[in-house]
DNA sequence: CATGAATGAGCCTTCATTCAT
DNA sequence: CATGAATGAAGGCTCATTCAT
């Protein structure tokens, strides 16, 4: 009897995402060699390439992987909510939730841009605009609709996602701070900055 | 061969720091070669080992002599600033002035501590919390003094070193803002977080 | 390229430890290079790994076997052999033989110890001491049961074997001495030695 | 005023050969650098160009020197001695002494000869050659004059340095036997195998 | 004479990748 | 699919040697 489709095949290839991830975040993308991969996995080198095309398709799959969801996950969240001030809670709450708990990924995704070839690398770059905007319409309904006072709303919105990204830096699980204190904490910081004390 | 007339051992060496941030910062230290490093300096491969011991001495030099500098002169600046608010001013200024003017080794600095070996790292990572705590003090001194509210001064200066140094990933000299400009929105920013409006 | 038609791994192998020994007694191992060795072999430098752990690793392997093999054999020559008497001449026949005929082995096994890592050191030394441990058991039981007279037998063991050792420093199949005549020659002399002329 | 003649130079030069034959003892020729020796002298690398015109350069004149000593020291060993019996005992006495003496030059005499390149080589065996001269005329003189018995005066010269030489390895000064003992041994040794017990 | 900086070759080793089995 | 053995390029580093200073 043959092997049910996608089964064995599929369970690899998940194991080789995971490793990967794990390893990458470790030590770097250029660090990882592909035995060290392999091992981690429980196979040997060669038999990577049964389930990737090379280490640079690799690396490209897992960061698009991990934007791709960002966004997708963002867009299921902010669907059904109109009010700005409401997306911009959920914005808060969303990127500081999947920033700490993906770690790993967002780490990768960050650092690891510059070891994608350049045709890869304007692919992920796109994503991530995308998601940028999805904070710069938030931001322009709030100061169209809510009077927010914001110098420029694209700075703005990189502004805020860079302090907002800052958390899963030194975010520590067990620190002394829960996940829902933090997006408190940031929460309130992005109102006043907003000029609209939460 | 000898040495080339007029080549001197201080020269070569600030050389190769040169060339060492300028392709670190392009393409990893993972991924520069001590002979593209060479090349770039003019010497042989080699020809590097007059004047450093290895890669990851290099490494290290780079990266504790940007943290020592931004310590040193963080230091020299506030040194005769009493007043919290004037000194938080001052921090921004400060902060952002120099991230933004040294983009190279601020990212250097961020990102490829985890290529440095245990025993660097440490000694890094030492330093940097010495500057998060200048951060600190100031935030104290100003909850004590102005009544500044801020949840909690640990987490608030990590909060704000993040958010004040995401400006240097995406600040572009010919972007449309000048340094002043940013600093005031920032300062703005951050006096509003501290419940006292610029 | 993926690995050339016919070849194999213990092939490989053994074509490495053949060509090693060839090398290394001519040149020396700080002589002889990788490359070298590899295109002796007819594969690349780096393709060694795959059979070995590394240059110092082979060094071991190499005389570890020799050293064994020098051992086994020589259990199985004096296996049934109770007679000191007899049991000596075996080892003089044993050794010169062996010694002629493996002068390479011989050669390396002398004279390269010294470029074993400590470890390594440690464990050929103790293989050797064994080898002596062998003679001594026979000029003990000689001087016991035939009265051999000897001054003593630890200093006597080592002086023999470095006279019967000399053998093979000179030997050359086509110098007009049969291994025969210079087995019997040795013999002649370890008995005079020995107080009991053969 | 200007230096002594010969003075500071002569000095550097004998510390070159003195560490020179402690490391290639020690590691030999081939895993000994240029470097090692010099900081063993207390100079740079470059300086050795002073007093040596190359590695091989350094490496000839120390086995020369050594293998010339040995040479001129028995001849006026030897000089007034015309009886064989006598002849053999002082060689015997001289050879043990020596080697024992000189464990590191006689290492270094034998074991780098194959680093020598081939005219340096030529030179040297040419002097080793003439040594064993010396003792083969012994035999000669004893076996006509004192009817020794010795299957073959040329093998036996051999065989008696190889097993006189094998001392060298294995002596330790702080080994429980004086030189004076194992020269009474070896000569007994020695003796007993020429059919003429001492 | 000694130094320090340079050269260019070479070393051991690792790597991503390929492919017969 | 997985393996093991191969490739060829490249990597970090050391070396003997040279020579301006």
């Amino acid at each position: 009897m043959s092997r049910a489709p996608g089964s064995s095949g599929e369970k690899t290839l998940k194991a080789i995402y995971e490793a990967g991830i794990d390893l990458i975040y470790q030590y770097g993308y250029e660090a990882v060699s592909l035995r060290q991969l392999a091992g981690a996995v429980g196979i040997q080198a060669g038999s990577l390439y049964n389930h990737i095309a090379s280490k640079q398709d690799l690396l490209f799959k897992l960061i698009h992987s991990i934007v791709l969801e960002l966004n997708e996950q963002l867009d299921a969240e902010l669907e059904n909510i109109d009010d700005p001030e409401e997306a911009m809670r959920a914005f808060v709450r969303y990127h500081i939730t999947w920033y700490t708990a993906r770690k790993q990924q967002v780490f990768i995704g960050n650092m690891e841009l510059r070891s994608l070839k350049a045709e890869n690398y304007t692919k992920i770059v796109a994503l991530r605009r995308r998601y940028e905007m999805r904070l710069k319409d938030i931001l322009d309904r709030g100061i169209a609709e809510k009077h927010w006072s914001m110098p420029d709303s694209s700075v703005s919105a990189r502004a805020l996602i860079a302090m907002l990204s800052g958390v899963c830096v030194w975010y520590d699980p067990e620190g002394g701070y829960s996940i829902e204190e933090l997006v408190s904490i940031y929460t309130e910081i992005v109102f006043k900055g907003l000029g609209k004390p939460a």
